[in-house]
Parts: C-alpha cells; sequence; structure tokens
DNA sequence: TATTGTTATACTCTATAACTATA
DNA sequence: TATAGTTATAGAGTATAACAATA
C-alpha cells in the first residue's frame, strides 16, 4: 500500500471538492442576486423550508452569530419571507418560521438552481450519477 | 427510459453538491478567519499562488467587480501579502503579484485545508475516490 | 446565575457612480 | 472615445461587547 498515492488521491479530492464549491457558491450567489437576496439569505431560506428553529438554534446550525442571526431575520422578515412568533414553552425564544411568501419564493430558486447546474450535472456519466450522491451523501453525514 | 427517474437523480446531485458545497465553504471561513482573513481573501491567495493578473483580469476571474478588488487588493497589500506593480506594456494597467509572506500564508492555508477536509474525505471508500475526483473534474471542466 | 435575543459598534465585502490617467 | 484603475458612497454580512428579559 503506497501511501504517497493515498496523499495524492485526497489532494486532488480536497482541490475537487474546492473548486466545485466556489463554482457552485458562485451560480448560488447569482441566483441570490437575481432574487435580490444574499448568498446567507438563500441559504436560510432553504433551511427554513423544511424547519421551524429558535433564532440561537438557526444560528448555531449555520455557524453564525445570534446577534448575525437577528439582522438576517430582520432583513427577511421586512421583506415578508420569514415570521417572528415568541416560543410557547419558553418566553426567553422567539421561532422563526417561514411564510407562504417565503415558500413560494424557496421554491422558485430551488428550481433555479437546478436549471442553473443543469449544465454541469448533465456533464456527468448517468451511470456515475448514483455513485457521486451516495459518496457526497456519506461524506456529509457526520453521524 | 424512465424520465421522473432522471429528474429525481439530478434533484438529488444538486442537492448533494449544494450542500457540500455550503460544508466545504463553512470549512475554508473558518479557516479563513484563523488566518485572519475573509473567504474571499483567502481564495484570491489561492489563485495569485500560480498568476500574476492585472487587476481587472482578476477581479473577472472571480466575477467581482474592480472597485471591490480595488479594496480588496489594498488591505491585502497591507498586509504585505501581495504588491501592485505598473504593467510594463500598458501605463493604465497594474499587476497583482503575491509576496513571499503572502506564498507562505497560502502554503500553511492549503496544508490546513487539507487537514481540515481529511475528516470528510476519509469516509470516502477508497475505491470510490477516482472516480469522485474524474466526475467532478469533468463536470467543471467547460471547455 | 445562566440563557435568549437584541442593540451598538466596527470592519469587510459588494456594487454603482463619478473620476483620473492612459490608449 | 474607450479602457484600467481608484475613490466616494451605500447597503449587507459578520463578530464582539453590553444590555434587558426570562429561566
Amino acid at each position: 500500500m503506497p501511501p504517497e498515492s493515498n496523499q495524492a488521491d485526497d489532494m486532488a479530492l480536497v482541490d475537487a471538492l474546492a473548486s466545485c464549491s466556489f463554482v457552485v457558491m458562485g451560480v448560488l450567489t447569482r441566483i441570490a442576486a437575481e432574487n435580490d437576496m444574499s448568498l446567507t439569505q438563500l441559504r436560510a431560506l432553504g433551511i427554513l423550508r423544511d424547519r421551524r428553529p429558535r433564532m440561537a438554534q438557526l444560528a448555531d446550525f449555520m455557524g453564525l452569530d445570534r446577534s448575525t442571526m437577528s439582522g438576517l431575520i430582520e432583513r427577511a422578515e421586512g421583506r415578508g419571507l420569514v415570521r417572528r412568533v415568541p416560543n410557547a414553552d419558553d418566553g426567553r425564544a422567539v421561532d422563526v418560521v417561514m411564510t407562504a411568501a417565503g415558500l413560494e419564493l424557496a421554491d422558485v430558486v430551488a428550481a433555479d438552481v437546478r436549471g442553473a447546474l443543469a449544465p454541469f450535472t448533465e456533464r456527468i456519466d448517468p451511470s456515475k450519477r448514483a455513485v457521486l450522491v451516495e459518496e457526497l451523501t456519506r461524506m456529509l453525514a457526520l453521524e
């Protein structure tokens, strides 16, 4: 077992992942801008699509400070995309929930993203698609 | 040939790519912060490692406005990571070049990135690694 | 006392518009 | 006239520190 080979493989993989991520982020940033949003707001919208977290939970999940979250959600609320509702169990806590307009925009954006990434995903050998999804998913599943 | 199946595959792939990209960007942002840099500066450093572009070329490559580039490079120059040198052929143009300190930091950061992504890349089946690199690379190669 | 969330402050990123210098 | 780059300005994202309300 040649360790150099594994190192080289890993370096190539890290480089490929980094390049891929920058391209995907570029696409997401453009689509966000086309919908008058920032990349962070687009991400929050995607997260809130099927969750109803507290401010602190959302901040933890996105790796942001709570003060950052306050500003972010305030701007999104100002646009009518989300609402802040007092938590029923904890008087200190605030739940973040999407509005109908937010859900609608999230759907539009999701379709845009698929369309924008199609030129890339189409280049993938159809027989390798499942493998790619499986490996990427396993990679991200840190249980 | 079931079209629904292909659509579902593509949707899963797009989701996996987006999730993966957010994780990778999170790692890169953290490493940048640990080295007192922004994600954009880290990216610029990686690009300048083996290039010596003009301001406008660098801005185009990174998809940023020239005025954004001016501020970015000014801050990097203030930290001694890059230098701006007048272009020899065009009196209007300015070349951006890395300093020795910039190259050194770029090497440190590259090693950090490999180390930080190792827990992820290690989860990938070694026999699938080459396939993953190949497909991701093909996907990004839009000749 | 500890936790949740907000506000004040400061810095970076980002684009638009106006400008200077050169081609 | 057109292009390269900078500067002024404004808005968004980000964190730290200080704060009020609740647990």
